[in-house]
DNA sequence: TAGATTGTTAATCGATTAACAATC
DNA sequence: TAGATTGTTAATCGATTAACAATC
């Protein structure tokens, strides 16, 4: 077995989809599976999922195939779910309200310690038990707190100021909703954009070049 | 110039960027650009500008450069932001709630004409001025008026039914917020997916990974 | 004109797919 | 054992980068 140094970007963001399609499996009951079956179901190359999985360890037996519970497992942990990540929210307008209130953060191996805002109106409130602390507050809290990351949720004209301000505390990894690129000078500070408007853009052009 | 056949997935992804980027390069008053400077600006190699703008015409000069309005115009019309398309959104929780509330549709060339949820709270009540009616009355709303896309902002457990009763109502375009895989036998159905779960994993990763 | 920069062709690089020996 | 399926190496395909003639 030769683990890869270099995961590439498309490997990784495979790996989300494996690991939902296992736990479905999971769910239905199924013990094992060929990269064969499980690439028919996923609309994949059952090349390719043997290639992927094998840049991280041999989770498979010939002949037999793959285990579904225990593959689920290991890819779960490769993610890192059961790592705990902290998570804080910056930003309780309707998109940080309706992450807080809806999104399942503990199934992605997450817990939300709190939520910063600048409007009176909701500081000193808690949305689905997350308190809601003034930004006046966020450099204290930060420091005093083991934050592995950030959802941004705040407007675009205080995006880049806002990060520059949490990378100084030390923040490395960034859930950017607000859709700009954030710029930093710190190799190691990863951006996990959701670009709403760059989405629904190549909607636009799919359904405008079909 | 030689338009191409089948522009790859990567290309029409770059293009909301280079779109945003020159929105951005003439709210600061920019008349021109080269490939090179725009590829400074974006991290991108100044090759890979002049392949991706070749698929679609020529809207340099040489010696010049891009005239940066008039490229922000050719690839918005491109994306197709002059199409007005129109949107519907299907579930008002949260998120749908939010979308209506912030997300800057015209911008992108879309006009929300309804919402639909199966909640009384909310039916026929409005957001934003886009007018909340029951699930039951999808079927007729649909077939009297022109929809180009739905925004799905559904439970899970009803995602793969409602994306089926919408193809057959003719519905070609999703956005789709639900974090499942939908399937449809159609080929000329596209869906765009906007995966939280997934993209909170692959952040996981990296900072697990760095 | 000379310098700059395009659009495009050719070269390189990386990712996907195919093939197959190893082995359960 | 024979059949199935892995992990991995080799072949192919596609995307990115480099080079350059055309030309503003």
């Amino acid at each position: 077995m030769l683990k890869k140094e270099n995961i590439s970007d498309a490997v990784i963001r495979r790996l989300p989809r494996y690991y939902r399609q296992l736990t479905e499996l999971c769910a239905r009951g199924v013990v094992r599976i060929s990269s064969h079956s499980l690439g028919q179901e996923m609309n994949i190359t059952a090349s390719q999922i043997r290639q992927d999985f094998s840049c991280f360890g041999e989770f498979g037996q010939q002949g037999y195939g793959y285990n579904v519970e225990e593959l689920r497992s290991e890819i779960g942990h490769i993610l890192g779910v059961d790592n705990d990540h902290h998570l804080v929210m910056i930003g309780v307008g309707n998109l940080g309200h309706a992450l807080l209130q809806n999104f399942p953060f503990s199934q992605t191996g997450f817990t939300v310690d709190a939520a910063f805002d600048v409007s009176p109106a909701v500081i000193g409130s808690n949305v689905n038990g997350v308190p809601i602390y003034s930004m006046d507050d966020l450099d204290i809290y930060i420091r005093e707190h083991n934050v592995d990351v950030v959802a941004l949720t705040i407007p675009q004209s205080v995006a880049q100021d806002t990060a520059d301000r949490l990378m100084e505390l030390g923040i490395k990894g960034f859930w950017n909703f607000t859709n700009i690129e954030l710029a930093t000078t710190q190799p190691d500070v990863k951006f996990e954009n959701i670009h709403f408007a760059d989405s629904l853009l190549t909607l636009s052009y799919r359904i405008a070049n079909r």
